[in-house]
DNA sequence: CGCCGACTTGAGTCCCCTCAACAAGAGTGG
DNA sequence: CCACTCTTGTTGAGGGGACTCAAGTCGGCG
């Protein structure tokens, strides 16, 4: 809710979404047209970011932390659609009011574009539509691979997809490429439930077999060793 | 596989997606760019019209009939991932190789165009490019919503779900809103299997319920009478 | 007529869910 | 420092919904 004073100057140059987030083809020009109708904002881990239904003054980018983008029926049933990660992007151009709602699971920091400046941009400026186009497609090619593991996994098989893809995550940013390999959950059990389509009691048990059989170690509630990713990789469950 | 003589002429112009597919904010030039790029390919019911992996030298727009789009796990396992209905777009600009399975399911007739011609077009001219970034939008915003019915609801809802969604896109075609509406199901119970993230039996057994509990009537395979429309979309499970 | 594919129905099993109790921290305040 | 609470996670027992395996039905077609 308070404005983000973390990111020194707010300039966009040395923002460490810089070249992947939506901004990532324009030249200086599109930048500096973007710092003018930029501001950040900041939400702590649980506060919700916004609700199905709410007006969408902005669009926005994730710069840090971790969100996630849920669905839920009236009955409570909760189904996540998504991790938001750092260089995400948050709104649809044209589209007024949520429908989906957004939830911060770590602390987070946005950088917010005011809607109706963005999409005049995105019509301006081709760099801009061309990589929304593209982070569009991307989006989809991973929503898509995700409905196989709702539709088709076990929940051993979601577990294995989701840790394998946690550690593919984290070592973008870590470069240290050890055998055994210390990833942090950045979602709760509940969380986790949520985004794989169980409870969180199956959750819990995944976790406690594949700590018995060898595959991974527990370090605390967000502590994971992968003891052999190979392995893990092949309890996921790969497509053809 | 043999190119279609059912469109006469070939001219955009009375094409039943003209207003609806990719090519709908075009202008006449634009139009006209279009049609010299493009070709019509036929299939059969049944027959696939892409494999995962496979080179691909076009995109097309679905001009008639009912395509899926699916996945498939190591074991057999498979999942679809949408349906490919009259003005739906196949292929990724920018992209070579399909990454996922496309099956005909009743007969099916593309209107192709050269990929790299149609991604040169998709830079110059404006309308398509702001076309094709809201058709993928609203394919994401599909996707998203089936990850619900994936993740969380139940075989019944799934069934629900399904024939409330033919019913809404046989309403389109059909202009005649009777109480009793009678739809023709576009896919067969295995292809609705792996559509909704079940077996072909449990399929079958959800359609027996819902007949005996008086929601619709079998009228042969295809063939379903939806008896009471609000009350199986107060099955489907709506979202909140 | 007989075959074939698509569909239905039945019996039994299993994976995951539900309900419930318990454990392990992390704060909070006296 | 410790008692207390609250949140988060683990573990157990039992049940149910969907799956697996199997047999039977139906309609279309050569």
């Amino acid at each position: 809710m308070t404005i983000a004073l973390t990111l020194k100057a707010d300039g966009c140059i040395g923002c460490p979404i810089r070249h992947r987030a939506i901004c990532a083809r324009c030249d200086d020009d599109e930048l500096s047209r973007l710092e003018h109708i930029k501001h950040y904002r900041e939400f702590a881990a649980g506060e919700p970011i916004l609700w199905r239904g709410d007006d969408m003054p902005v669009v926005a980018s994730v710069v840090s932390g971790v969100a996630t983008m849920s669905q839920t029926l009236e009955d409570g049933r909760r189904q996540t659609l998504g991790l938001l990660l750092p260089s995400d992007f948050i709104g649809r151009p044209g589209r007024a009011v949520a429908v989906y709602d957004i939830t911060a699971e770590t602390k987070v920091v946005l950088c917010c574009f005011n809607r109706a400046k963005f999409e005049a941009l995105l019509v301006e400026t081709p760099h801009i539509a061309s990589r929304m186009l593209e982070m569009t497609l991307d989006e989809l090619d991973a929503a898509r691979d995700w409905m196989l593991l709702l539709g088709r996994k076990t929940a051993r098989e979601k577990i294995a997809t989701f840790l394998a893809l946690i550690s593919a995550r984290s070592s973008i940013e870590d470069a240290n490429d050890t055998k055994e390999k210390h990833i942090t959950l950045p979602l709760t059990r509940e969380a986790m439930a949520d985004y794989l389509g169980l409870t969180i009691e199956t959750v819990s048990r995944q976790f406690t077999k594949l700590r018995k059989d060898g595959l991974i170690e527990l370090d605390g509630k967000r502590g994971v060793i992968i003891a052999d990713l190979d392995a893990l990789r092949a309890e996921a469950g790969q497509d053809d």
